[in-house]
DNA sequence: AAATCAATTAATAATGGTTACTATTATTAT
DNA sequence: ATAATAATAGTAACCATTATTAATTGATTT
């Protein structure tokens, strides 16, 4: 596509992303969609995901294999996951990013991107 | 299932997976294992990945969302995916290991894994 | 304002990796 | 050898995601 079209179902669903903090899956960006736009298709919504994804305007997350998760904070920062309650929390790098450069001098890879992934048990559940 | 029985299925898979650095799909390793036990079955590879898997045999690597790979180097070490060649290399950690406890303790999460994938080009294809 | 044209959509089918099911086979203990 | 049951082969089902297609819509031009 040559020109970027406006499109009602594009601006719900980035502003859907933009007013959670949850990390939410297709399904779930879906439902919130279909509260404003009764008909709006799942497709759609998949659609305009990646649309927005690969113009880095929201991230991807591929926390397990089941399936993918979106985030419109498009920052630097990992992802906990917490294995009893399931919620995603923000992790906000301090010293690490200097260890990308120490990864790159050692082995000669550029690197473009890192994920870091964490799993365990959140504060709230290890009450 | 209680007892853990033997199967000549289980053993080439593990044999196989301990015998590539390439973090082989489940597809992978069914065609090699084919060539040992010609009638083997799909299912079977990926019901035995899952349980070595889960009994700490083996590593699950999600790199990205469409297919998972299978690493038998249990070690703690990260990935890095070349965007060019599509190769996965290890990347040993260093001083990485340190990062865990920081943010174990501005986090007040106990963290249990980390999984830290990295995307860029290798030095091979940097040519 | 009407016409135009391509981007976007809704609806649905298709895809592909993974898992579940089931009758049969194989392993281990007795 | 027999019994008990874990494991398998073959196949169907599952499910998140992607592709297809005709219709619609948004921006631009006349």
């Amino acid at each position: 596509m040559r020109i970027q079209r406006r499109s009602r179902q594009r601006e719900t669903i980035m502003r859907i992303l933009k007013n959670t903090k949850s990390h939410p899956t297709a399904d779930w960006v879906y439902e919130m969609a279909r509260q404003e736009i009764p008909n709006i298709s799942l497709g759609t919504v998949y659609r305009n995901l990646r649309k927005l994804s690969q113009e880095g305007k929201i991230q991807k997350l591929t926390l397990n294999s089941s399936f993918d998760r979106y985030d419109a904070d498009t920052s630097f920062h990992y992802h906990f996951a917490c294995r009893r309650c399931g919620k995603i929390y923000d992790v906000r790098p301090e010293g690490e990013v200097k260890i990308l450069k120490g990864i790159e001098k050692r082995t000669g890879f550029h690197v473009e991107g890192v994920k870091i992934n964490l799993l365990g048990i959140c504060r709230r559940c290890k009450k």
